[in-house]
RNA sequence: CGGGGAGUGGCGCAGUCUGGUAGCGCACCCGGCUGGGGGCCGGGCGGUCGCAGGUUCAAAUCCUGUCUCCCCGACCA
């Protein structure tokens, strides 16, 4: 029973003087979370409600795809990230402490240390296999800069899951599962969403997807198109033509004093930005100098690029291509002493280009890759929008990544020893497969989708309830004892409704319901009993109806289960 | 980590430049009216001005240091 009357849900006219994003101004105006330092927030009782919806759904659908729900501590012993590496390779992300022995410990940022070591105890065999194993718990990051509200937090809590599996093909029916599921789960919560493809690191995996809630507080950005989803970060785009000149026998100097970038250059020319090749000289771990050449008007991918180069890479500096290559502003392919890599957007065999020259003031025009200079290709370049997936245009939307699903291999299993017998006997290390969703961010991204002018409009599988019924007049009226009766009502039909039996105005009531963004309202007062009906809005859209007040509970259940 | 901004009752802000008894709106408390879209009248409570040090007869205001928070970027297992 809940009665707003007493409630704890401080709900406010005015935003926080620093709240940038919907969700952040909203969530905490409607009285669901509080702050509590940089990146540390309370749910209150109304938000709890719907963090704790949403954490059911998804336990729901895991249970059904045969996870086993367990809990693993958030303080770990440092003993098993040094094991499999991260103590050291994390970062300052990581927190790090000692107990009063002076133990090192560790706070979990995600638990694939602790699963795996519960793994490597009791895997014994192939019979074992598979396992799906998964938990809510609080995770701890200390990342460089929290942000709006609650969707880049300190400390959030996370479902993750893992899959253990014998060997690659196991572990894609698991990954499959969660396909299945995770799909599912969005469409449940009522988010707007896409499943997209998504860098698989270093570890070069073979596999890995992101679902992403579309919104413009979103971090992320996704390339979209009919048939196509990746994150910007991995997506590939198809050639784009671009009228190039003639090429002359060789490469032509031309004078071009004081003109760095491409825009200035292409307009001294008169050609297009794509007719440039611009040059990027990298420093790549354990190789050195190297120089990406892509086409004037597209932009490097950094991920992309250290995926090409199977390294970590940084932009070296002058001094370090001066010598080896050119002057910065006029640094090209032709003549250069560094190995060249050439992005796949850039047309060989078509004409010639204008590169640097490697001298001070000088372009050169009519460079032809392949005569000019050698080269290895890569795909390295940022789609933008505008170039096709398919034929198909592509857009670029921002979005917020709600959840992850991700083929580990044996990254884990191998260095903490998660092995299990095969039928002959010998021992072989358990296939994992990561899977992380975010109730906070679904959330936030329900929030940031659909709120209006008035607030919140939450899908009714999250909401943190049913239905809100006003009841108007003083306390002690006609109409009063009416609503009374109806609350009752409705919770017999099944529905999880608040009372807002305050002693407000009627407009504070139905501003605040507006703003807490229950999907029905209905309301009670004096014109009620005459008309034989109440009134109900539909909060998305703000649609009014009637509901009789004969039988309304049971009327009121039938319209909550027609809305989103 | 780089750049920008902000700390003054619960929330939103003014006051700081030019030092002189800390203010406004909302919220809250009391009384009354009102009762279908944040209503009205009257009376109240509440703040060592982020913290520390300094200058001064006198500091929210000037100086030094420091902490915290926000925004943009970098970063993001």
């Amino acid at each position: 029973m809940t009665r707003l009357s007493g409630y704890f849900l401080p709900t406010e006219k005015q935003a926080p003087a620093d709240a940038e994003a919907i969700s952040h101004k909203l969530l905490v105006r409607a009285g669901m979370v509080r702050q509590v330092g940089s990146g540390l927030w309370s749910w209150l009782p109304a938000g709890w409600r719907v963090h704790r919806k949403i954490v059911q759904i998804v336990r729901e659908e895991m249970d059904a795809i045969g996870g086993q729900e367990l809990l693993m501590p958030v303080l770990n012993p440092a003993e098993w990230w040094q094991k499999s590496g991260r103590y050291e390779s994390v970062g300052a992300e990581l927190f790090r402490l000692q107990d009063r022995r002076g133990a090192p410990l560790v706070l979990a940022m995600t638990h694939e240390e602790i699963v795996t070591l519960h793994a490597a105890q009791v895997i014994r065999s192939y019979r074992d296999l598979p396992q799906i194993l998964y938990h809510f718990q609080t995770k701890e990051r200390d990342e460089p800069r929290p942000r709006a509200g609650v969707l880049r937090t300190r400390e959030f809590i996370m479902k993750d899951a893992y899959t253990f599996d014998r060997d690659a093909e196991g572990l894609d029916v698991g990954y499959g599962k969660h396909i299945v599921a995770y799909d599912r789960i969005f469409d449940r919560v009522g988010l707007e969403w896409y499943r997209v493809e998504s860098d698989v690191g270093m570890m070069g995996g073979t596999g890995a997807h992101e679902y992403m809630a579309p919104c413009p507080a979103g971090e992320n950005d996704v390339a979209l198109a009919p048939g196509y989803a990746a994150n910007v970060e991995v997506a590939r785009a198809e050639p784009q033509p671009v009228e190039l000149p003639a090429a002359p026998a060789g490469p032509e100097p031309v004078e071009t004093p004081g003109m760095i970038t491409v825009a200035a250059v292409a307009s001294h020319l008169g050609v297009p930005h794509g007719a440039l090749l611009k040059a990027f000289p990298v420093m790549v771990d354990g190789r050195g100098l190297v120089l990406l050449m892509l086409r004037g008007d597209h932009r490097v991918n950094d991920v992309k690029l250290r995926n090409a180069l199977g390294a970590e890479f940084r932009p070296a500096q002058e001094e370090e291509f001066l010598r080896p290559i050119g002057p910065a502003g006029y640094i090209g392919p032709v003549g250069a002493d560094a190995p060249i890599l050439l992005d796949e957007g850039v047309a060989v065999g078509e004409g010639g280009y204008v590169t640097g020259g490697n001298r001070p003031d000088v372009h050169l025009r009519g460079v032809v890759p392949g005569r000019d200079f050698g080269f290895e290709r890569v795909d390295a370049r940022r789609v933008e929008e505008g170039d096709t997936a398919g034929g198909h245009p592509i857009r670029v939307e921002p979005a917020i990544e709600v959840g992850n699903i991700f083929k580990l291999g044996t990254r884990y299993s191998e260095p903490l020893g998660a092995t299990y017998l095969d039928e002959s006997g010998k021992a072989r290390p358990v296939w994992m497969g990561s899977y992380g969703i975010g109730p906070a961010r679904i959330a936030a991204a329900a929030v940031e989708q659909f709120a209006d002018e008035q607030g919140i409009s939450w899908p009714r599988s999250i909401a943190p309830w049913d239905v809100e019924l006003v009841g108007l007049g003083k306390p002690g009226t006609d109409e009063r004892g009416l609503a009374d009766r109806l609350y009752e009502d409705l919770r017999a039909a099944g529905l999880d409704a608040v009372y807002d039996d305050r002693d407000a105005g009627p407009g504070e009531k139905f501003a605040d319901a507006e703003l807490v963004g229950v999907p029905l309202r209905l309301t009670v007062g004096r014109r009620t009993a005459t008309a034989g009906e109440i009134e109900a809005q539909v909060r998305r859209g703000r649609e009014q109806r009637a509901v009789p007040l004969e039988g309304a509970g049971e009327a009121a259940a039938s319209l909550w289960r027609s809305l989103p």
